[in-house]
RNA sequence: CGGGGCGUAGCGCAGUCCGGUAGCGCGCCUGCUUUGGGAGCAGGUGGUCGCAGGUUCGAAUCCUGUCACCCCGACCA
């Protein structure tokens, strides 16, 4: 098997091989701007059928989509006390509306009559312009709930950026949900924490843990921050969707209220939920080899890839015939298909290129297989090759593109498995930290306690996840009674 | 913001110490031969050396200033 000598091996330097990775598989890159990336046309179409599935399980669980400003007035951010704590330092800030020309001629600069009397923010997230939106909309216990969604772009000015990981923009959808009780907006966070697990593990092939934030890791204004945790292969954390209870905060902060059937005024009940580009992230780092990227099925523009091997053009018109035959039979299956008879790249360029570009399977004709009536089939995800006939291929294919994406998945559940480890004491919780992975074990409950292991072991409580060990037990750390094991890990 | 790098052809780099005609590999273009795991040969294309000053007969190279980006930390989806 050809090795791809330019990509770093991942055991040589991890960080290395998936910033490379992005970069060869034609993913994404460097802008001209810092810190935020470009998305290339074969990335951003990973990113398409991710945004399609997920906004159809949107649609499937009663959202509807919306679109809101991309500037907020500053004044806005600042109404809930401890959100504009938690984006205050990363904020982008809008104070002109007008350039002119420079007087010495070197250019344009800022028309310093063009200051703005209230600055604008570049939306880090969303809540404070839509709840003071949401404000016009509700009187009533009849508008609600209003079950929004928004794709878009925010900006978080991160001190260090990695493609996809950590961009200063990026894109995501944010669902913004308003409802009359405690309990309906409970079971809508909840909901949909449960839409991205399905998606995680269903579309990305991508097992996660689902679970609980503790106070210092919720996001900022929210009662609870519900989460789905994902291991990538270098043993470390990948937080890959929150969905966060508000409660009544910004209802509260914007002064949304309704009157309910009894005629009594009360405050609106909040959800919000997001995942983002950083997803991509997490499905390159969870399959992919040093081969290139590894792409599920349910998630790769180009799901079967075929490649005529032939010596002049004659040839060529006979075997693109039955190629072509193939590729229509496995296209009325729904099975997206590229041909690839492109004469100026030779075939060995042609495999090495979507394997490094992680198209599920290849299939290859040539000159024996038209004397035999067979066909190459190649998988990506073990790279194993097999030749069989090309009746009822469409079929065969069809079949392998669900074994691979099962198989995938397996492949990284056990890796996760594998990589939960229990630890009964700090020395034991300090030694198995340093191998990677998840570990269980008991806190007392206290930031304080938290904020220690984390300075001590750069490790942070994941989630208080869903299931596990809940038996009660003593804090590793401080002897205090803990009420069950919580999930650590060093994370992204 | 602290520390470390880097900026020279589309990409990756050498040249800078010690000033003297702008180099290499890949790519790209043309042609021929090739095509079952990143093809070979031949010919060709391509750079105001990040920017602005200064020193000098002469600056990619020395000096001053400035900008950008990358990596490691603190911060975070």
């Amino acid at each position: 098997m050809a090795e791809l000598k330019n990509l770093t091996k991942r055991s040589e330097n991890y960080s290395q091989w998936y910033n490379e990775l992005v970069v060869k598989a034609d993913l994404a890159e460097q802008s001209a701007v810092r810190g935020c990336m470009v998305i290339k046309p074969y990335g951003y179409a990973i990113w398409e059928k991710m945004q399609r599935q997920l906004d159809d399980m949107f649609k499937a669980t009663g959202h509807v989509n919306a679109y809101f400003p991309l500037l907020i007035p500053k004044s806005f951010l600042s109404r809930e006390a401890e959100h504009v704590e938690g984006f205050a330092k990363e904020c982008a800030v809008v104070t002109h509306y007008r350039l002119k020309n420079a007087e010495d001629g070197s250019g344009v600069v800022v028309d310093p009559a063009a200051r703005l009397e209230e600055e604008l923010i570049i939306r880090p997230t969303s809540e404070t312009i839509i709840w003071s939106t949401y404000k016009n909309w509700i009187q009533s216990y009849r508008d609600l709930p209003i079950l929004c969604n928004q794709w878009a772009n925010v900006l978080r000015w991160e001190m260090r950026t990695r493609l996809f990981l950590r961009t200063a923009e990026f894109l995501w959808q944010e669902g913004h949900t308003a409802h009359a009780t405690r309990e309906e907006a409970e079971q809508e966070a909840v909901r949909m924490l449960n839409v991205y697990a399905d998606f995680a593990e269903n579309y990305m092939a991508m097992p996660v843990i689902k679970g609980v934030k503790t106070e210092s890791e919720r996001f900022a204004g929210a009662i609870d921050t519900y989460t789905i945790e994902a291991l990538m292969q270098d043993g470390k954390a990948l937080q890959s969707g929150t969905s966060h209870f508000l409660g009544q905060n910004f209802a509260k902060a914007f002064d949304v209220q309704f009157l309910d059937k009894e005629n009594k005024l009360s405050y609106v009940w909040a959800t919000s939920w997001g995942v983002s580009t950083r997803l991509m992230g997490a499905l390159i780092m969870s399959h992919s080899d040093d081969n290139g990227l590894v792409l599920p099925p349910h998630l790769a523009p180009i799901q079967v890839v075929i490649v005529p091997i032939y010596r002049n053009q004659e040839q060529l018109a006979a075997i693109s015939e039955k190629a072509e035959a193939i590729a229509a039979d496995l296209r009325k299956r729904g099975i997206s298909v590229k041909y690839d008879n492109a004469d100026n790249k030779r075939p060995g360029f042609k495999f090495a290129d979507y394997e490094l570009k992680g198209v599920p399977v290849r299939l290859v004709i040539g000159g024996r297989d038209m004397e035999n009536n067979t066909i190459e089939v190649m998988r990506r995800d073990t790279l194993g090759k097999e030749t069989v006939s090309c009746d009822g291929i469409d079929g065969y294919v069809a079949g392998l593109l669900e074994e691979i994406q099962k198989n995938i998945f397996e492949k990284a559940r056990k890796f996760r498995d594998a990589n939960i480890r229990i630890a009964d004491n700090y020395g034991q919780f300090k030694e198995i930290i340093e191998e990677g992975g998840f570990i269980l074990a008991h806190w007392d409950g206290t930031p304080e306690t938290e904020a220690r292991i984390k300075e001590e072991t750069k490790a942070t409580i994941r989630c208080i996840p869903d299931g596990f060990d809940t038996t009660p037990g003593v804090c590793m750390v401080t002897g205090k009674p803990s009420a069950r094991r919580v999930l650590f890990a060093r994370a992204y």
